[in-house]
DNA sequence: CAGTGGTCTAGACCACGGG
DNA sequence: CCGTGGTCTAGACCACTGC
């Protein structure tokens, strides 16, 4: 069982279950944050921080006056699912697939000395990886580490399915990230190991993650064939994740 | 002004005005809680509420036993730049455009009855616009209003500039919206606006917008040509936004 | 007007990080 | 070991919704 001691968390789960066996109906409202308190015995702080989770999962709404509203949840994934190839894969029946093509230690350039808050001359371990769900080319990846995670990575064998996970096991956690997504075109390079043509359309995301105590771990360029994934986000008045950029 | 009354979004502000201008440091620590109450004369709790904004905003860590770390933040849209393309265009220094090419009255599919919530036979405003930055073509949108939000949208203008802006003088608010962001092909009618080749990638953006009730108010397929927009995501451990599917 | 969620307080104890 | 943030409580008042 996954570590969970927090009464919140606890609450937080009992309401998922609840609202996912449709236990107030779709669309339908939860009970009061002070009958929910007498319900599991907390505080109304105690809810209201559960509550918090789901509304900013997209669970459920929260307006002054009147009750909570379910809203039709999508299902979510953690965190790890998303930054772990691997994890996703699996989660999808898949089986995960990963093999390092190039790999090599070399001065950071520009563009990662920005975005892993590096000084000039600092060195990155930079691999290109060939990403396979249950053998099939799906996606390119292309990673900077910083010298001191790289020297973790490059002891990994070439062909390990989760670089995160072993990562975990050596206690460097991803706590936050950022990501951009676009569309680009296919160099010689991904039309190669994809198999797909020059020039085709790619779906692109560039990640930037860090540990928890916000040092940059991470610089992805990560380039998905088309029809393979699609990233869904949710927000809403009070926290909006998502942006909408001009391209640059 | 923007209403702004909550103690604790004026936290939220000072904090942001001192973090945007160096006041702890790139990669500097924040002071501790107890510290930022006294300093703002309010409770911790108050403090910690406002933290929890920026925490959720991407702009600092939080872990147990530390002092608060800054992010590298990028500048983030509020949630009415990222639903509403004419006041995006303006934060651009562009000028927004729009044109409806197609509008109609119809029966809901079967699509827009699960992503509206609506019943068999009920009926939506389906309209077609082509959206323009300072004149050029950028996006193809499609979006089914259900009945009651379709008569109000059915009463703009051909070439009103925002229908957010419209709606919401109407007292209609989008509070909530999911969005999945994945890469089609342009059909002939894509191309034939925006002024690209039938089979060319396109960038899309599914978005389902709610009303503070949770209320379903729009359903929306956004096709962008390349090059001209790109989407941004923080997530982290705690909160995950952002999901990768399997294209659907 | 009654009920609800939003805000705020003051205090307490715990778990973790780092010296 | 100390300082920090994480969790939790009990109570208060306010702003809004909807009858």
């Amino acid at each position: 069982m996954a570590a969970q001691q927090a009464r919140y968390r606890q609450v937080v789960a009992e309401l998922r279950r609840t609202i996912a066996e449709d236990g107030y109906g779709s669309g339908g409202r939860l009970p009061s944050e002070k009958s929910l308190a007498e319900q599991f015995d907390v505080s109304r702080g105690t809810v209201r921080q559960a509550l918090a989770v789901l509304r900013s999962d997209g669970v459920v709404t929260s307006r002054r006056g009147t009750r909570r509203v379910v809203l039709d949840n999508p299902p979510l994934q953690d965190f790890a699912e998303l930054t772990n190839f691997a994890r996703w894969a699996r989660s999808l029946g898949e089986h995960p697939g990963g093999i390092v093509i190039h790999q090599e230690q070399r001065t950071a350039t520009l563009e990662e000395q920005q975005y892993l808050r590096l000084a000039p001359g600092d060195e990155v371990l930079w691999v290109l990886r060939l990403r396979m769900l249950s053998g099939r080319p799906v996606m390119m990846e292309r990673t900077a580490y910083p010298k001191s995670v790289g020297e973790l990575v490059a002891q990994m064998p070439a062909d390990a399915d989760s670089v995160t996970d072993l990562l975990a096991a050596q206690g460097l956690l991803f706590a936050d990230a950022d990501h951009t997504i676009d569309l680009v075109l296919a160099g010689t390079q991904d039309a190669e190991h994809l198999g797909c043509a020059v020039g085709g359309p790619l779906l692109r995301e560039r990640r930037r993650s860090t540990d928890p105590a916000g040092v940059p771990v991470e610089w992805s360029d990560d380039r998905y064939l088309p029809g393979t994934v699609a990233f869904s986000v949710h927000n809403s008045l009070g926290s909006s994740a998502l942006t909408r950029r001009r391209t640059s």
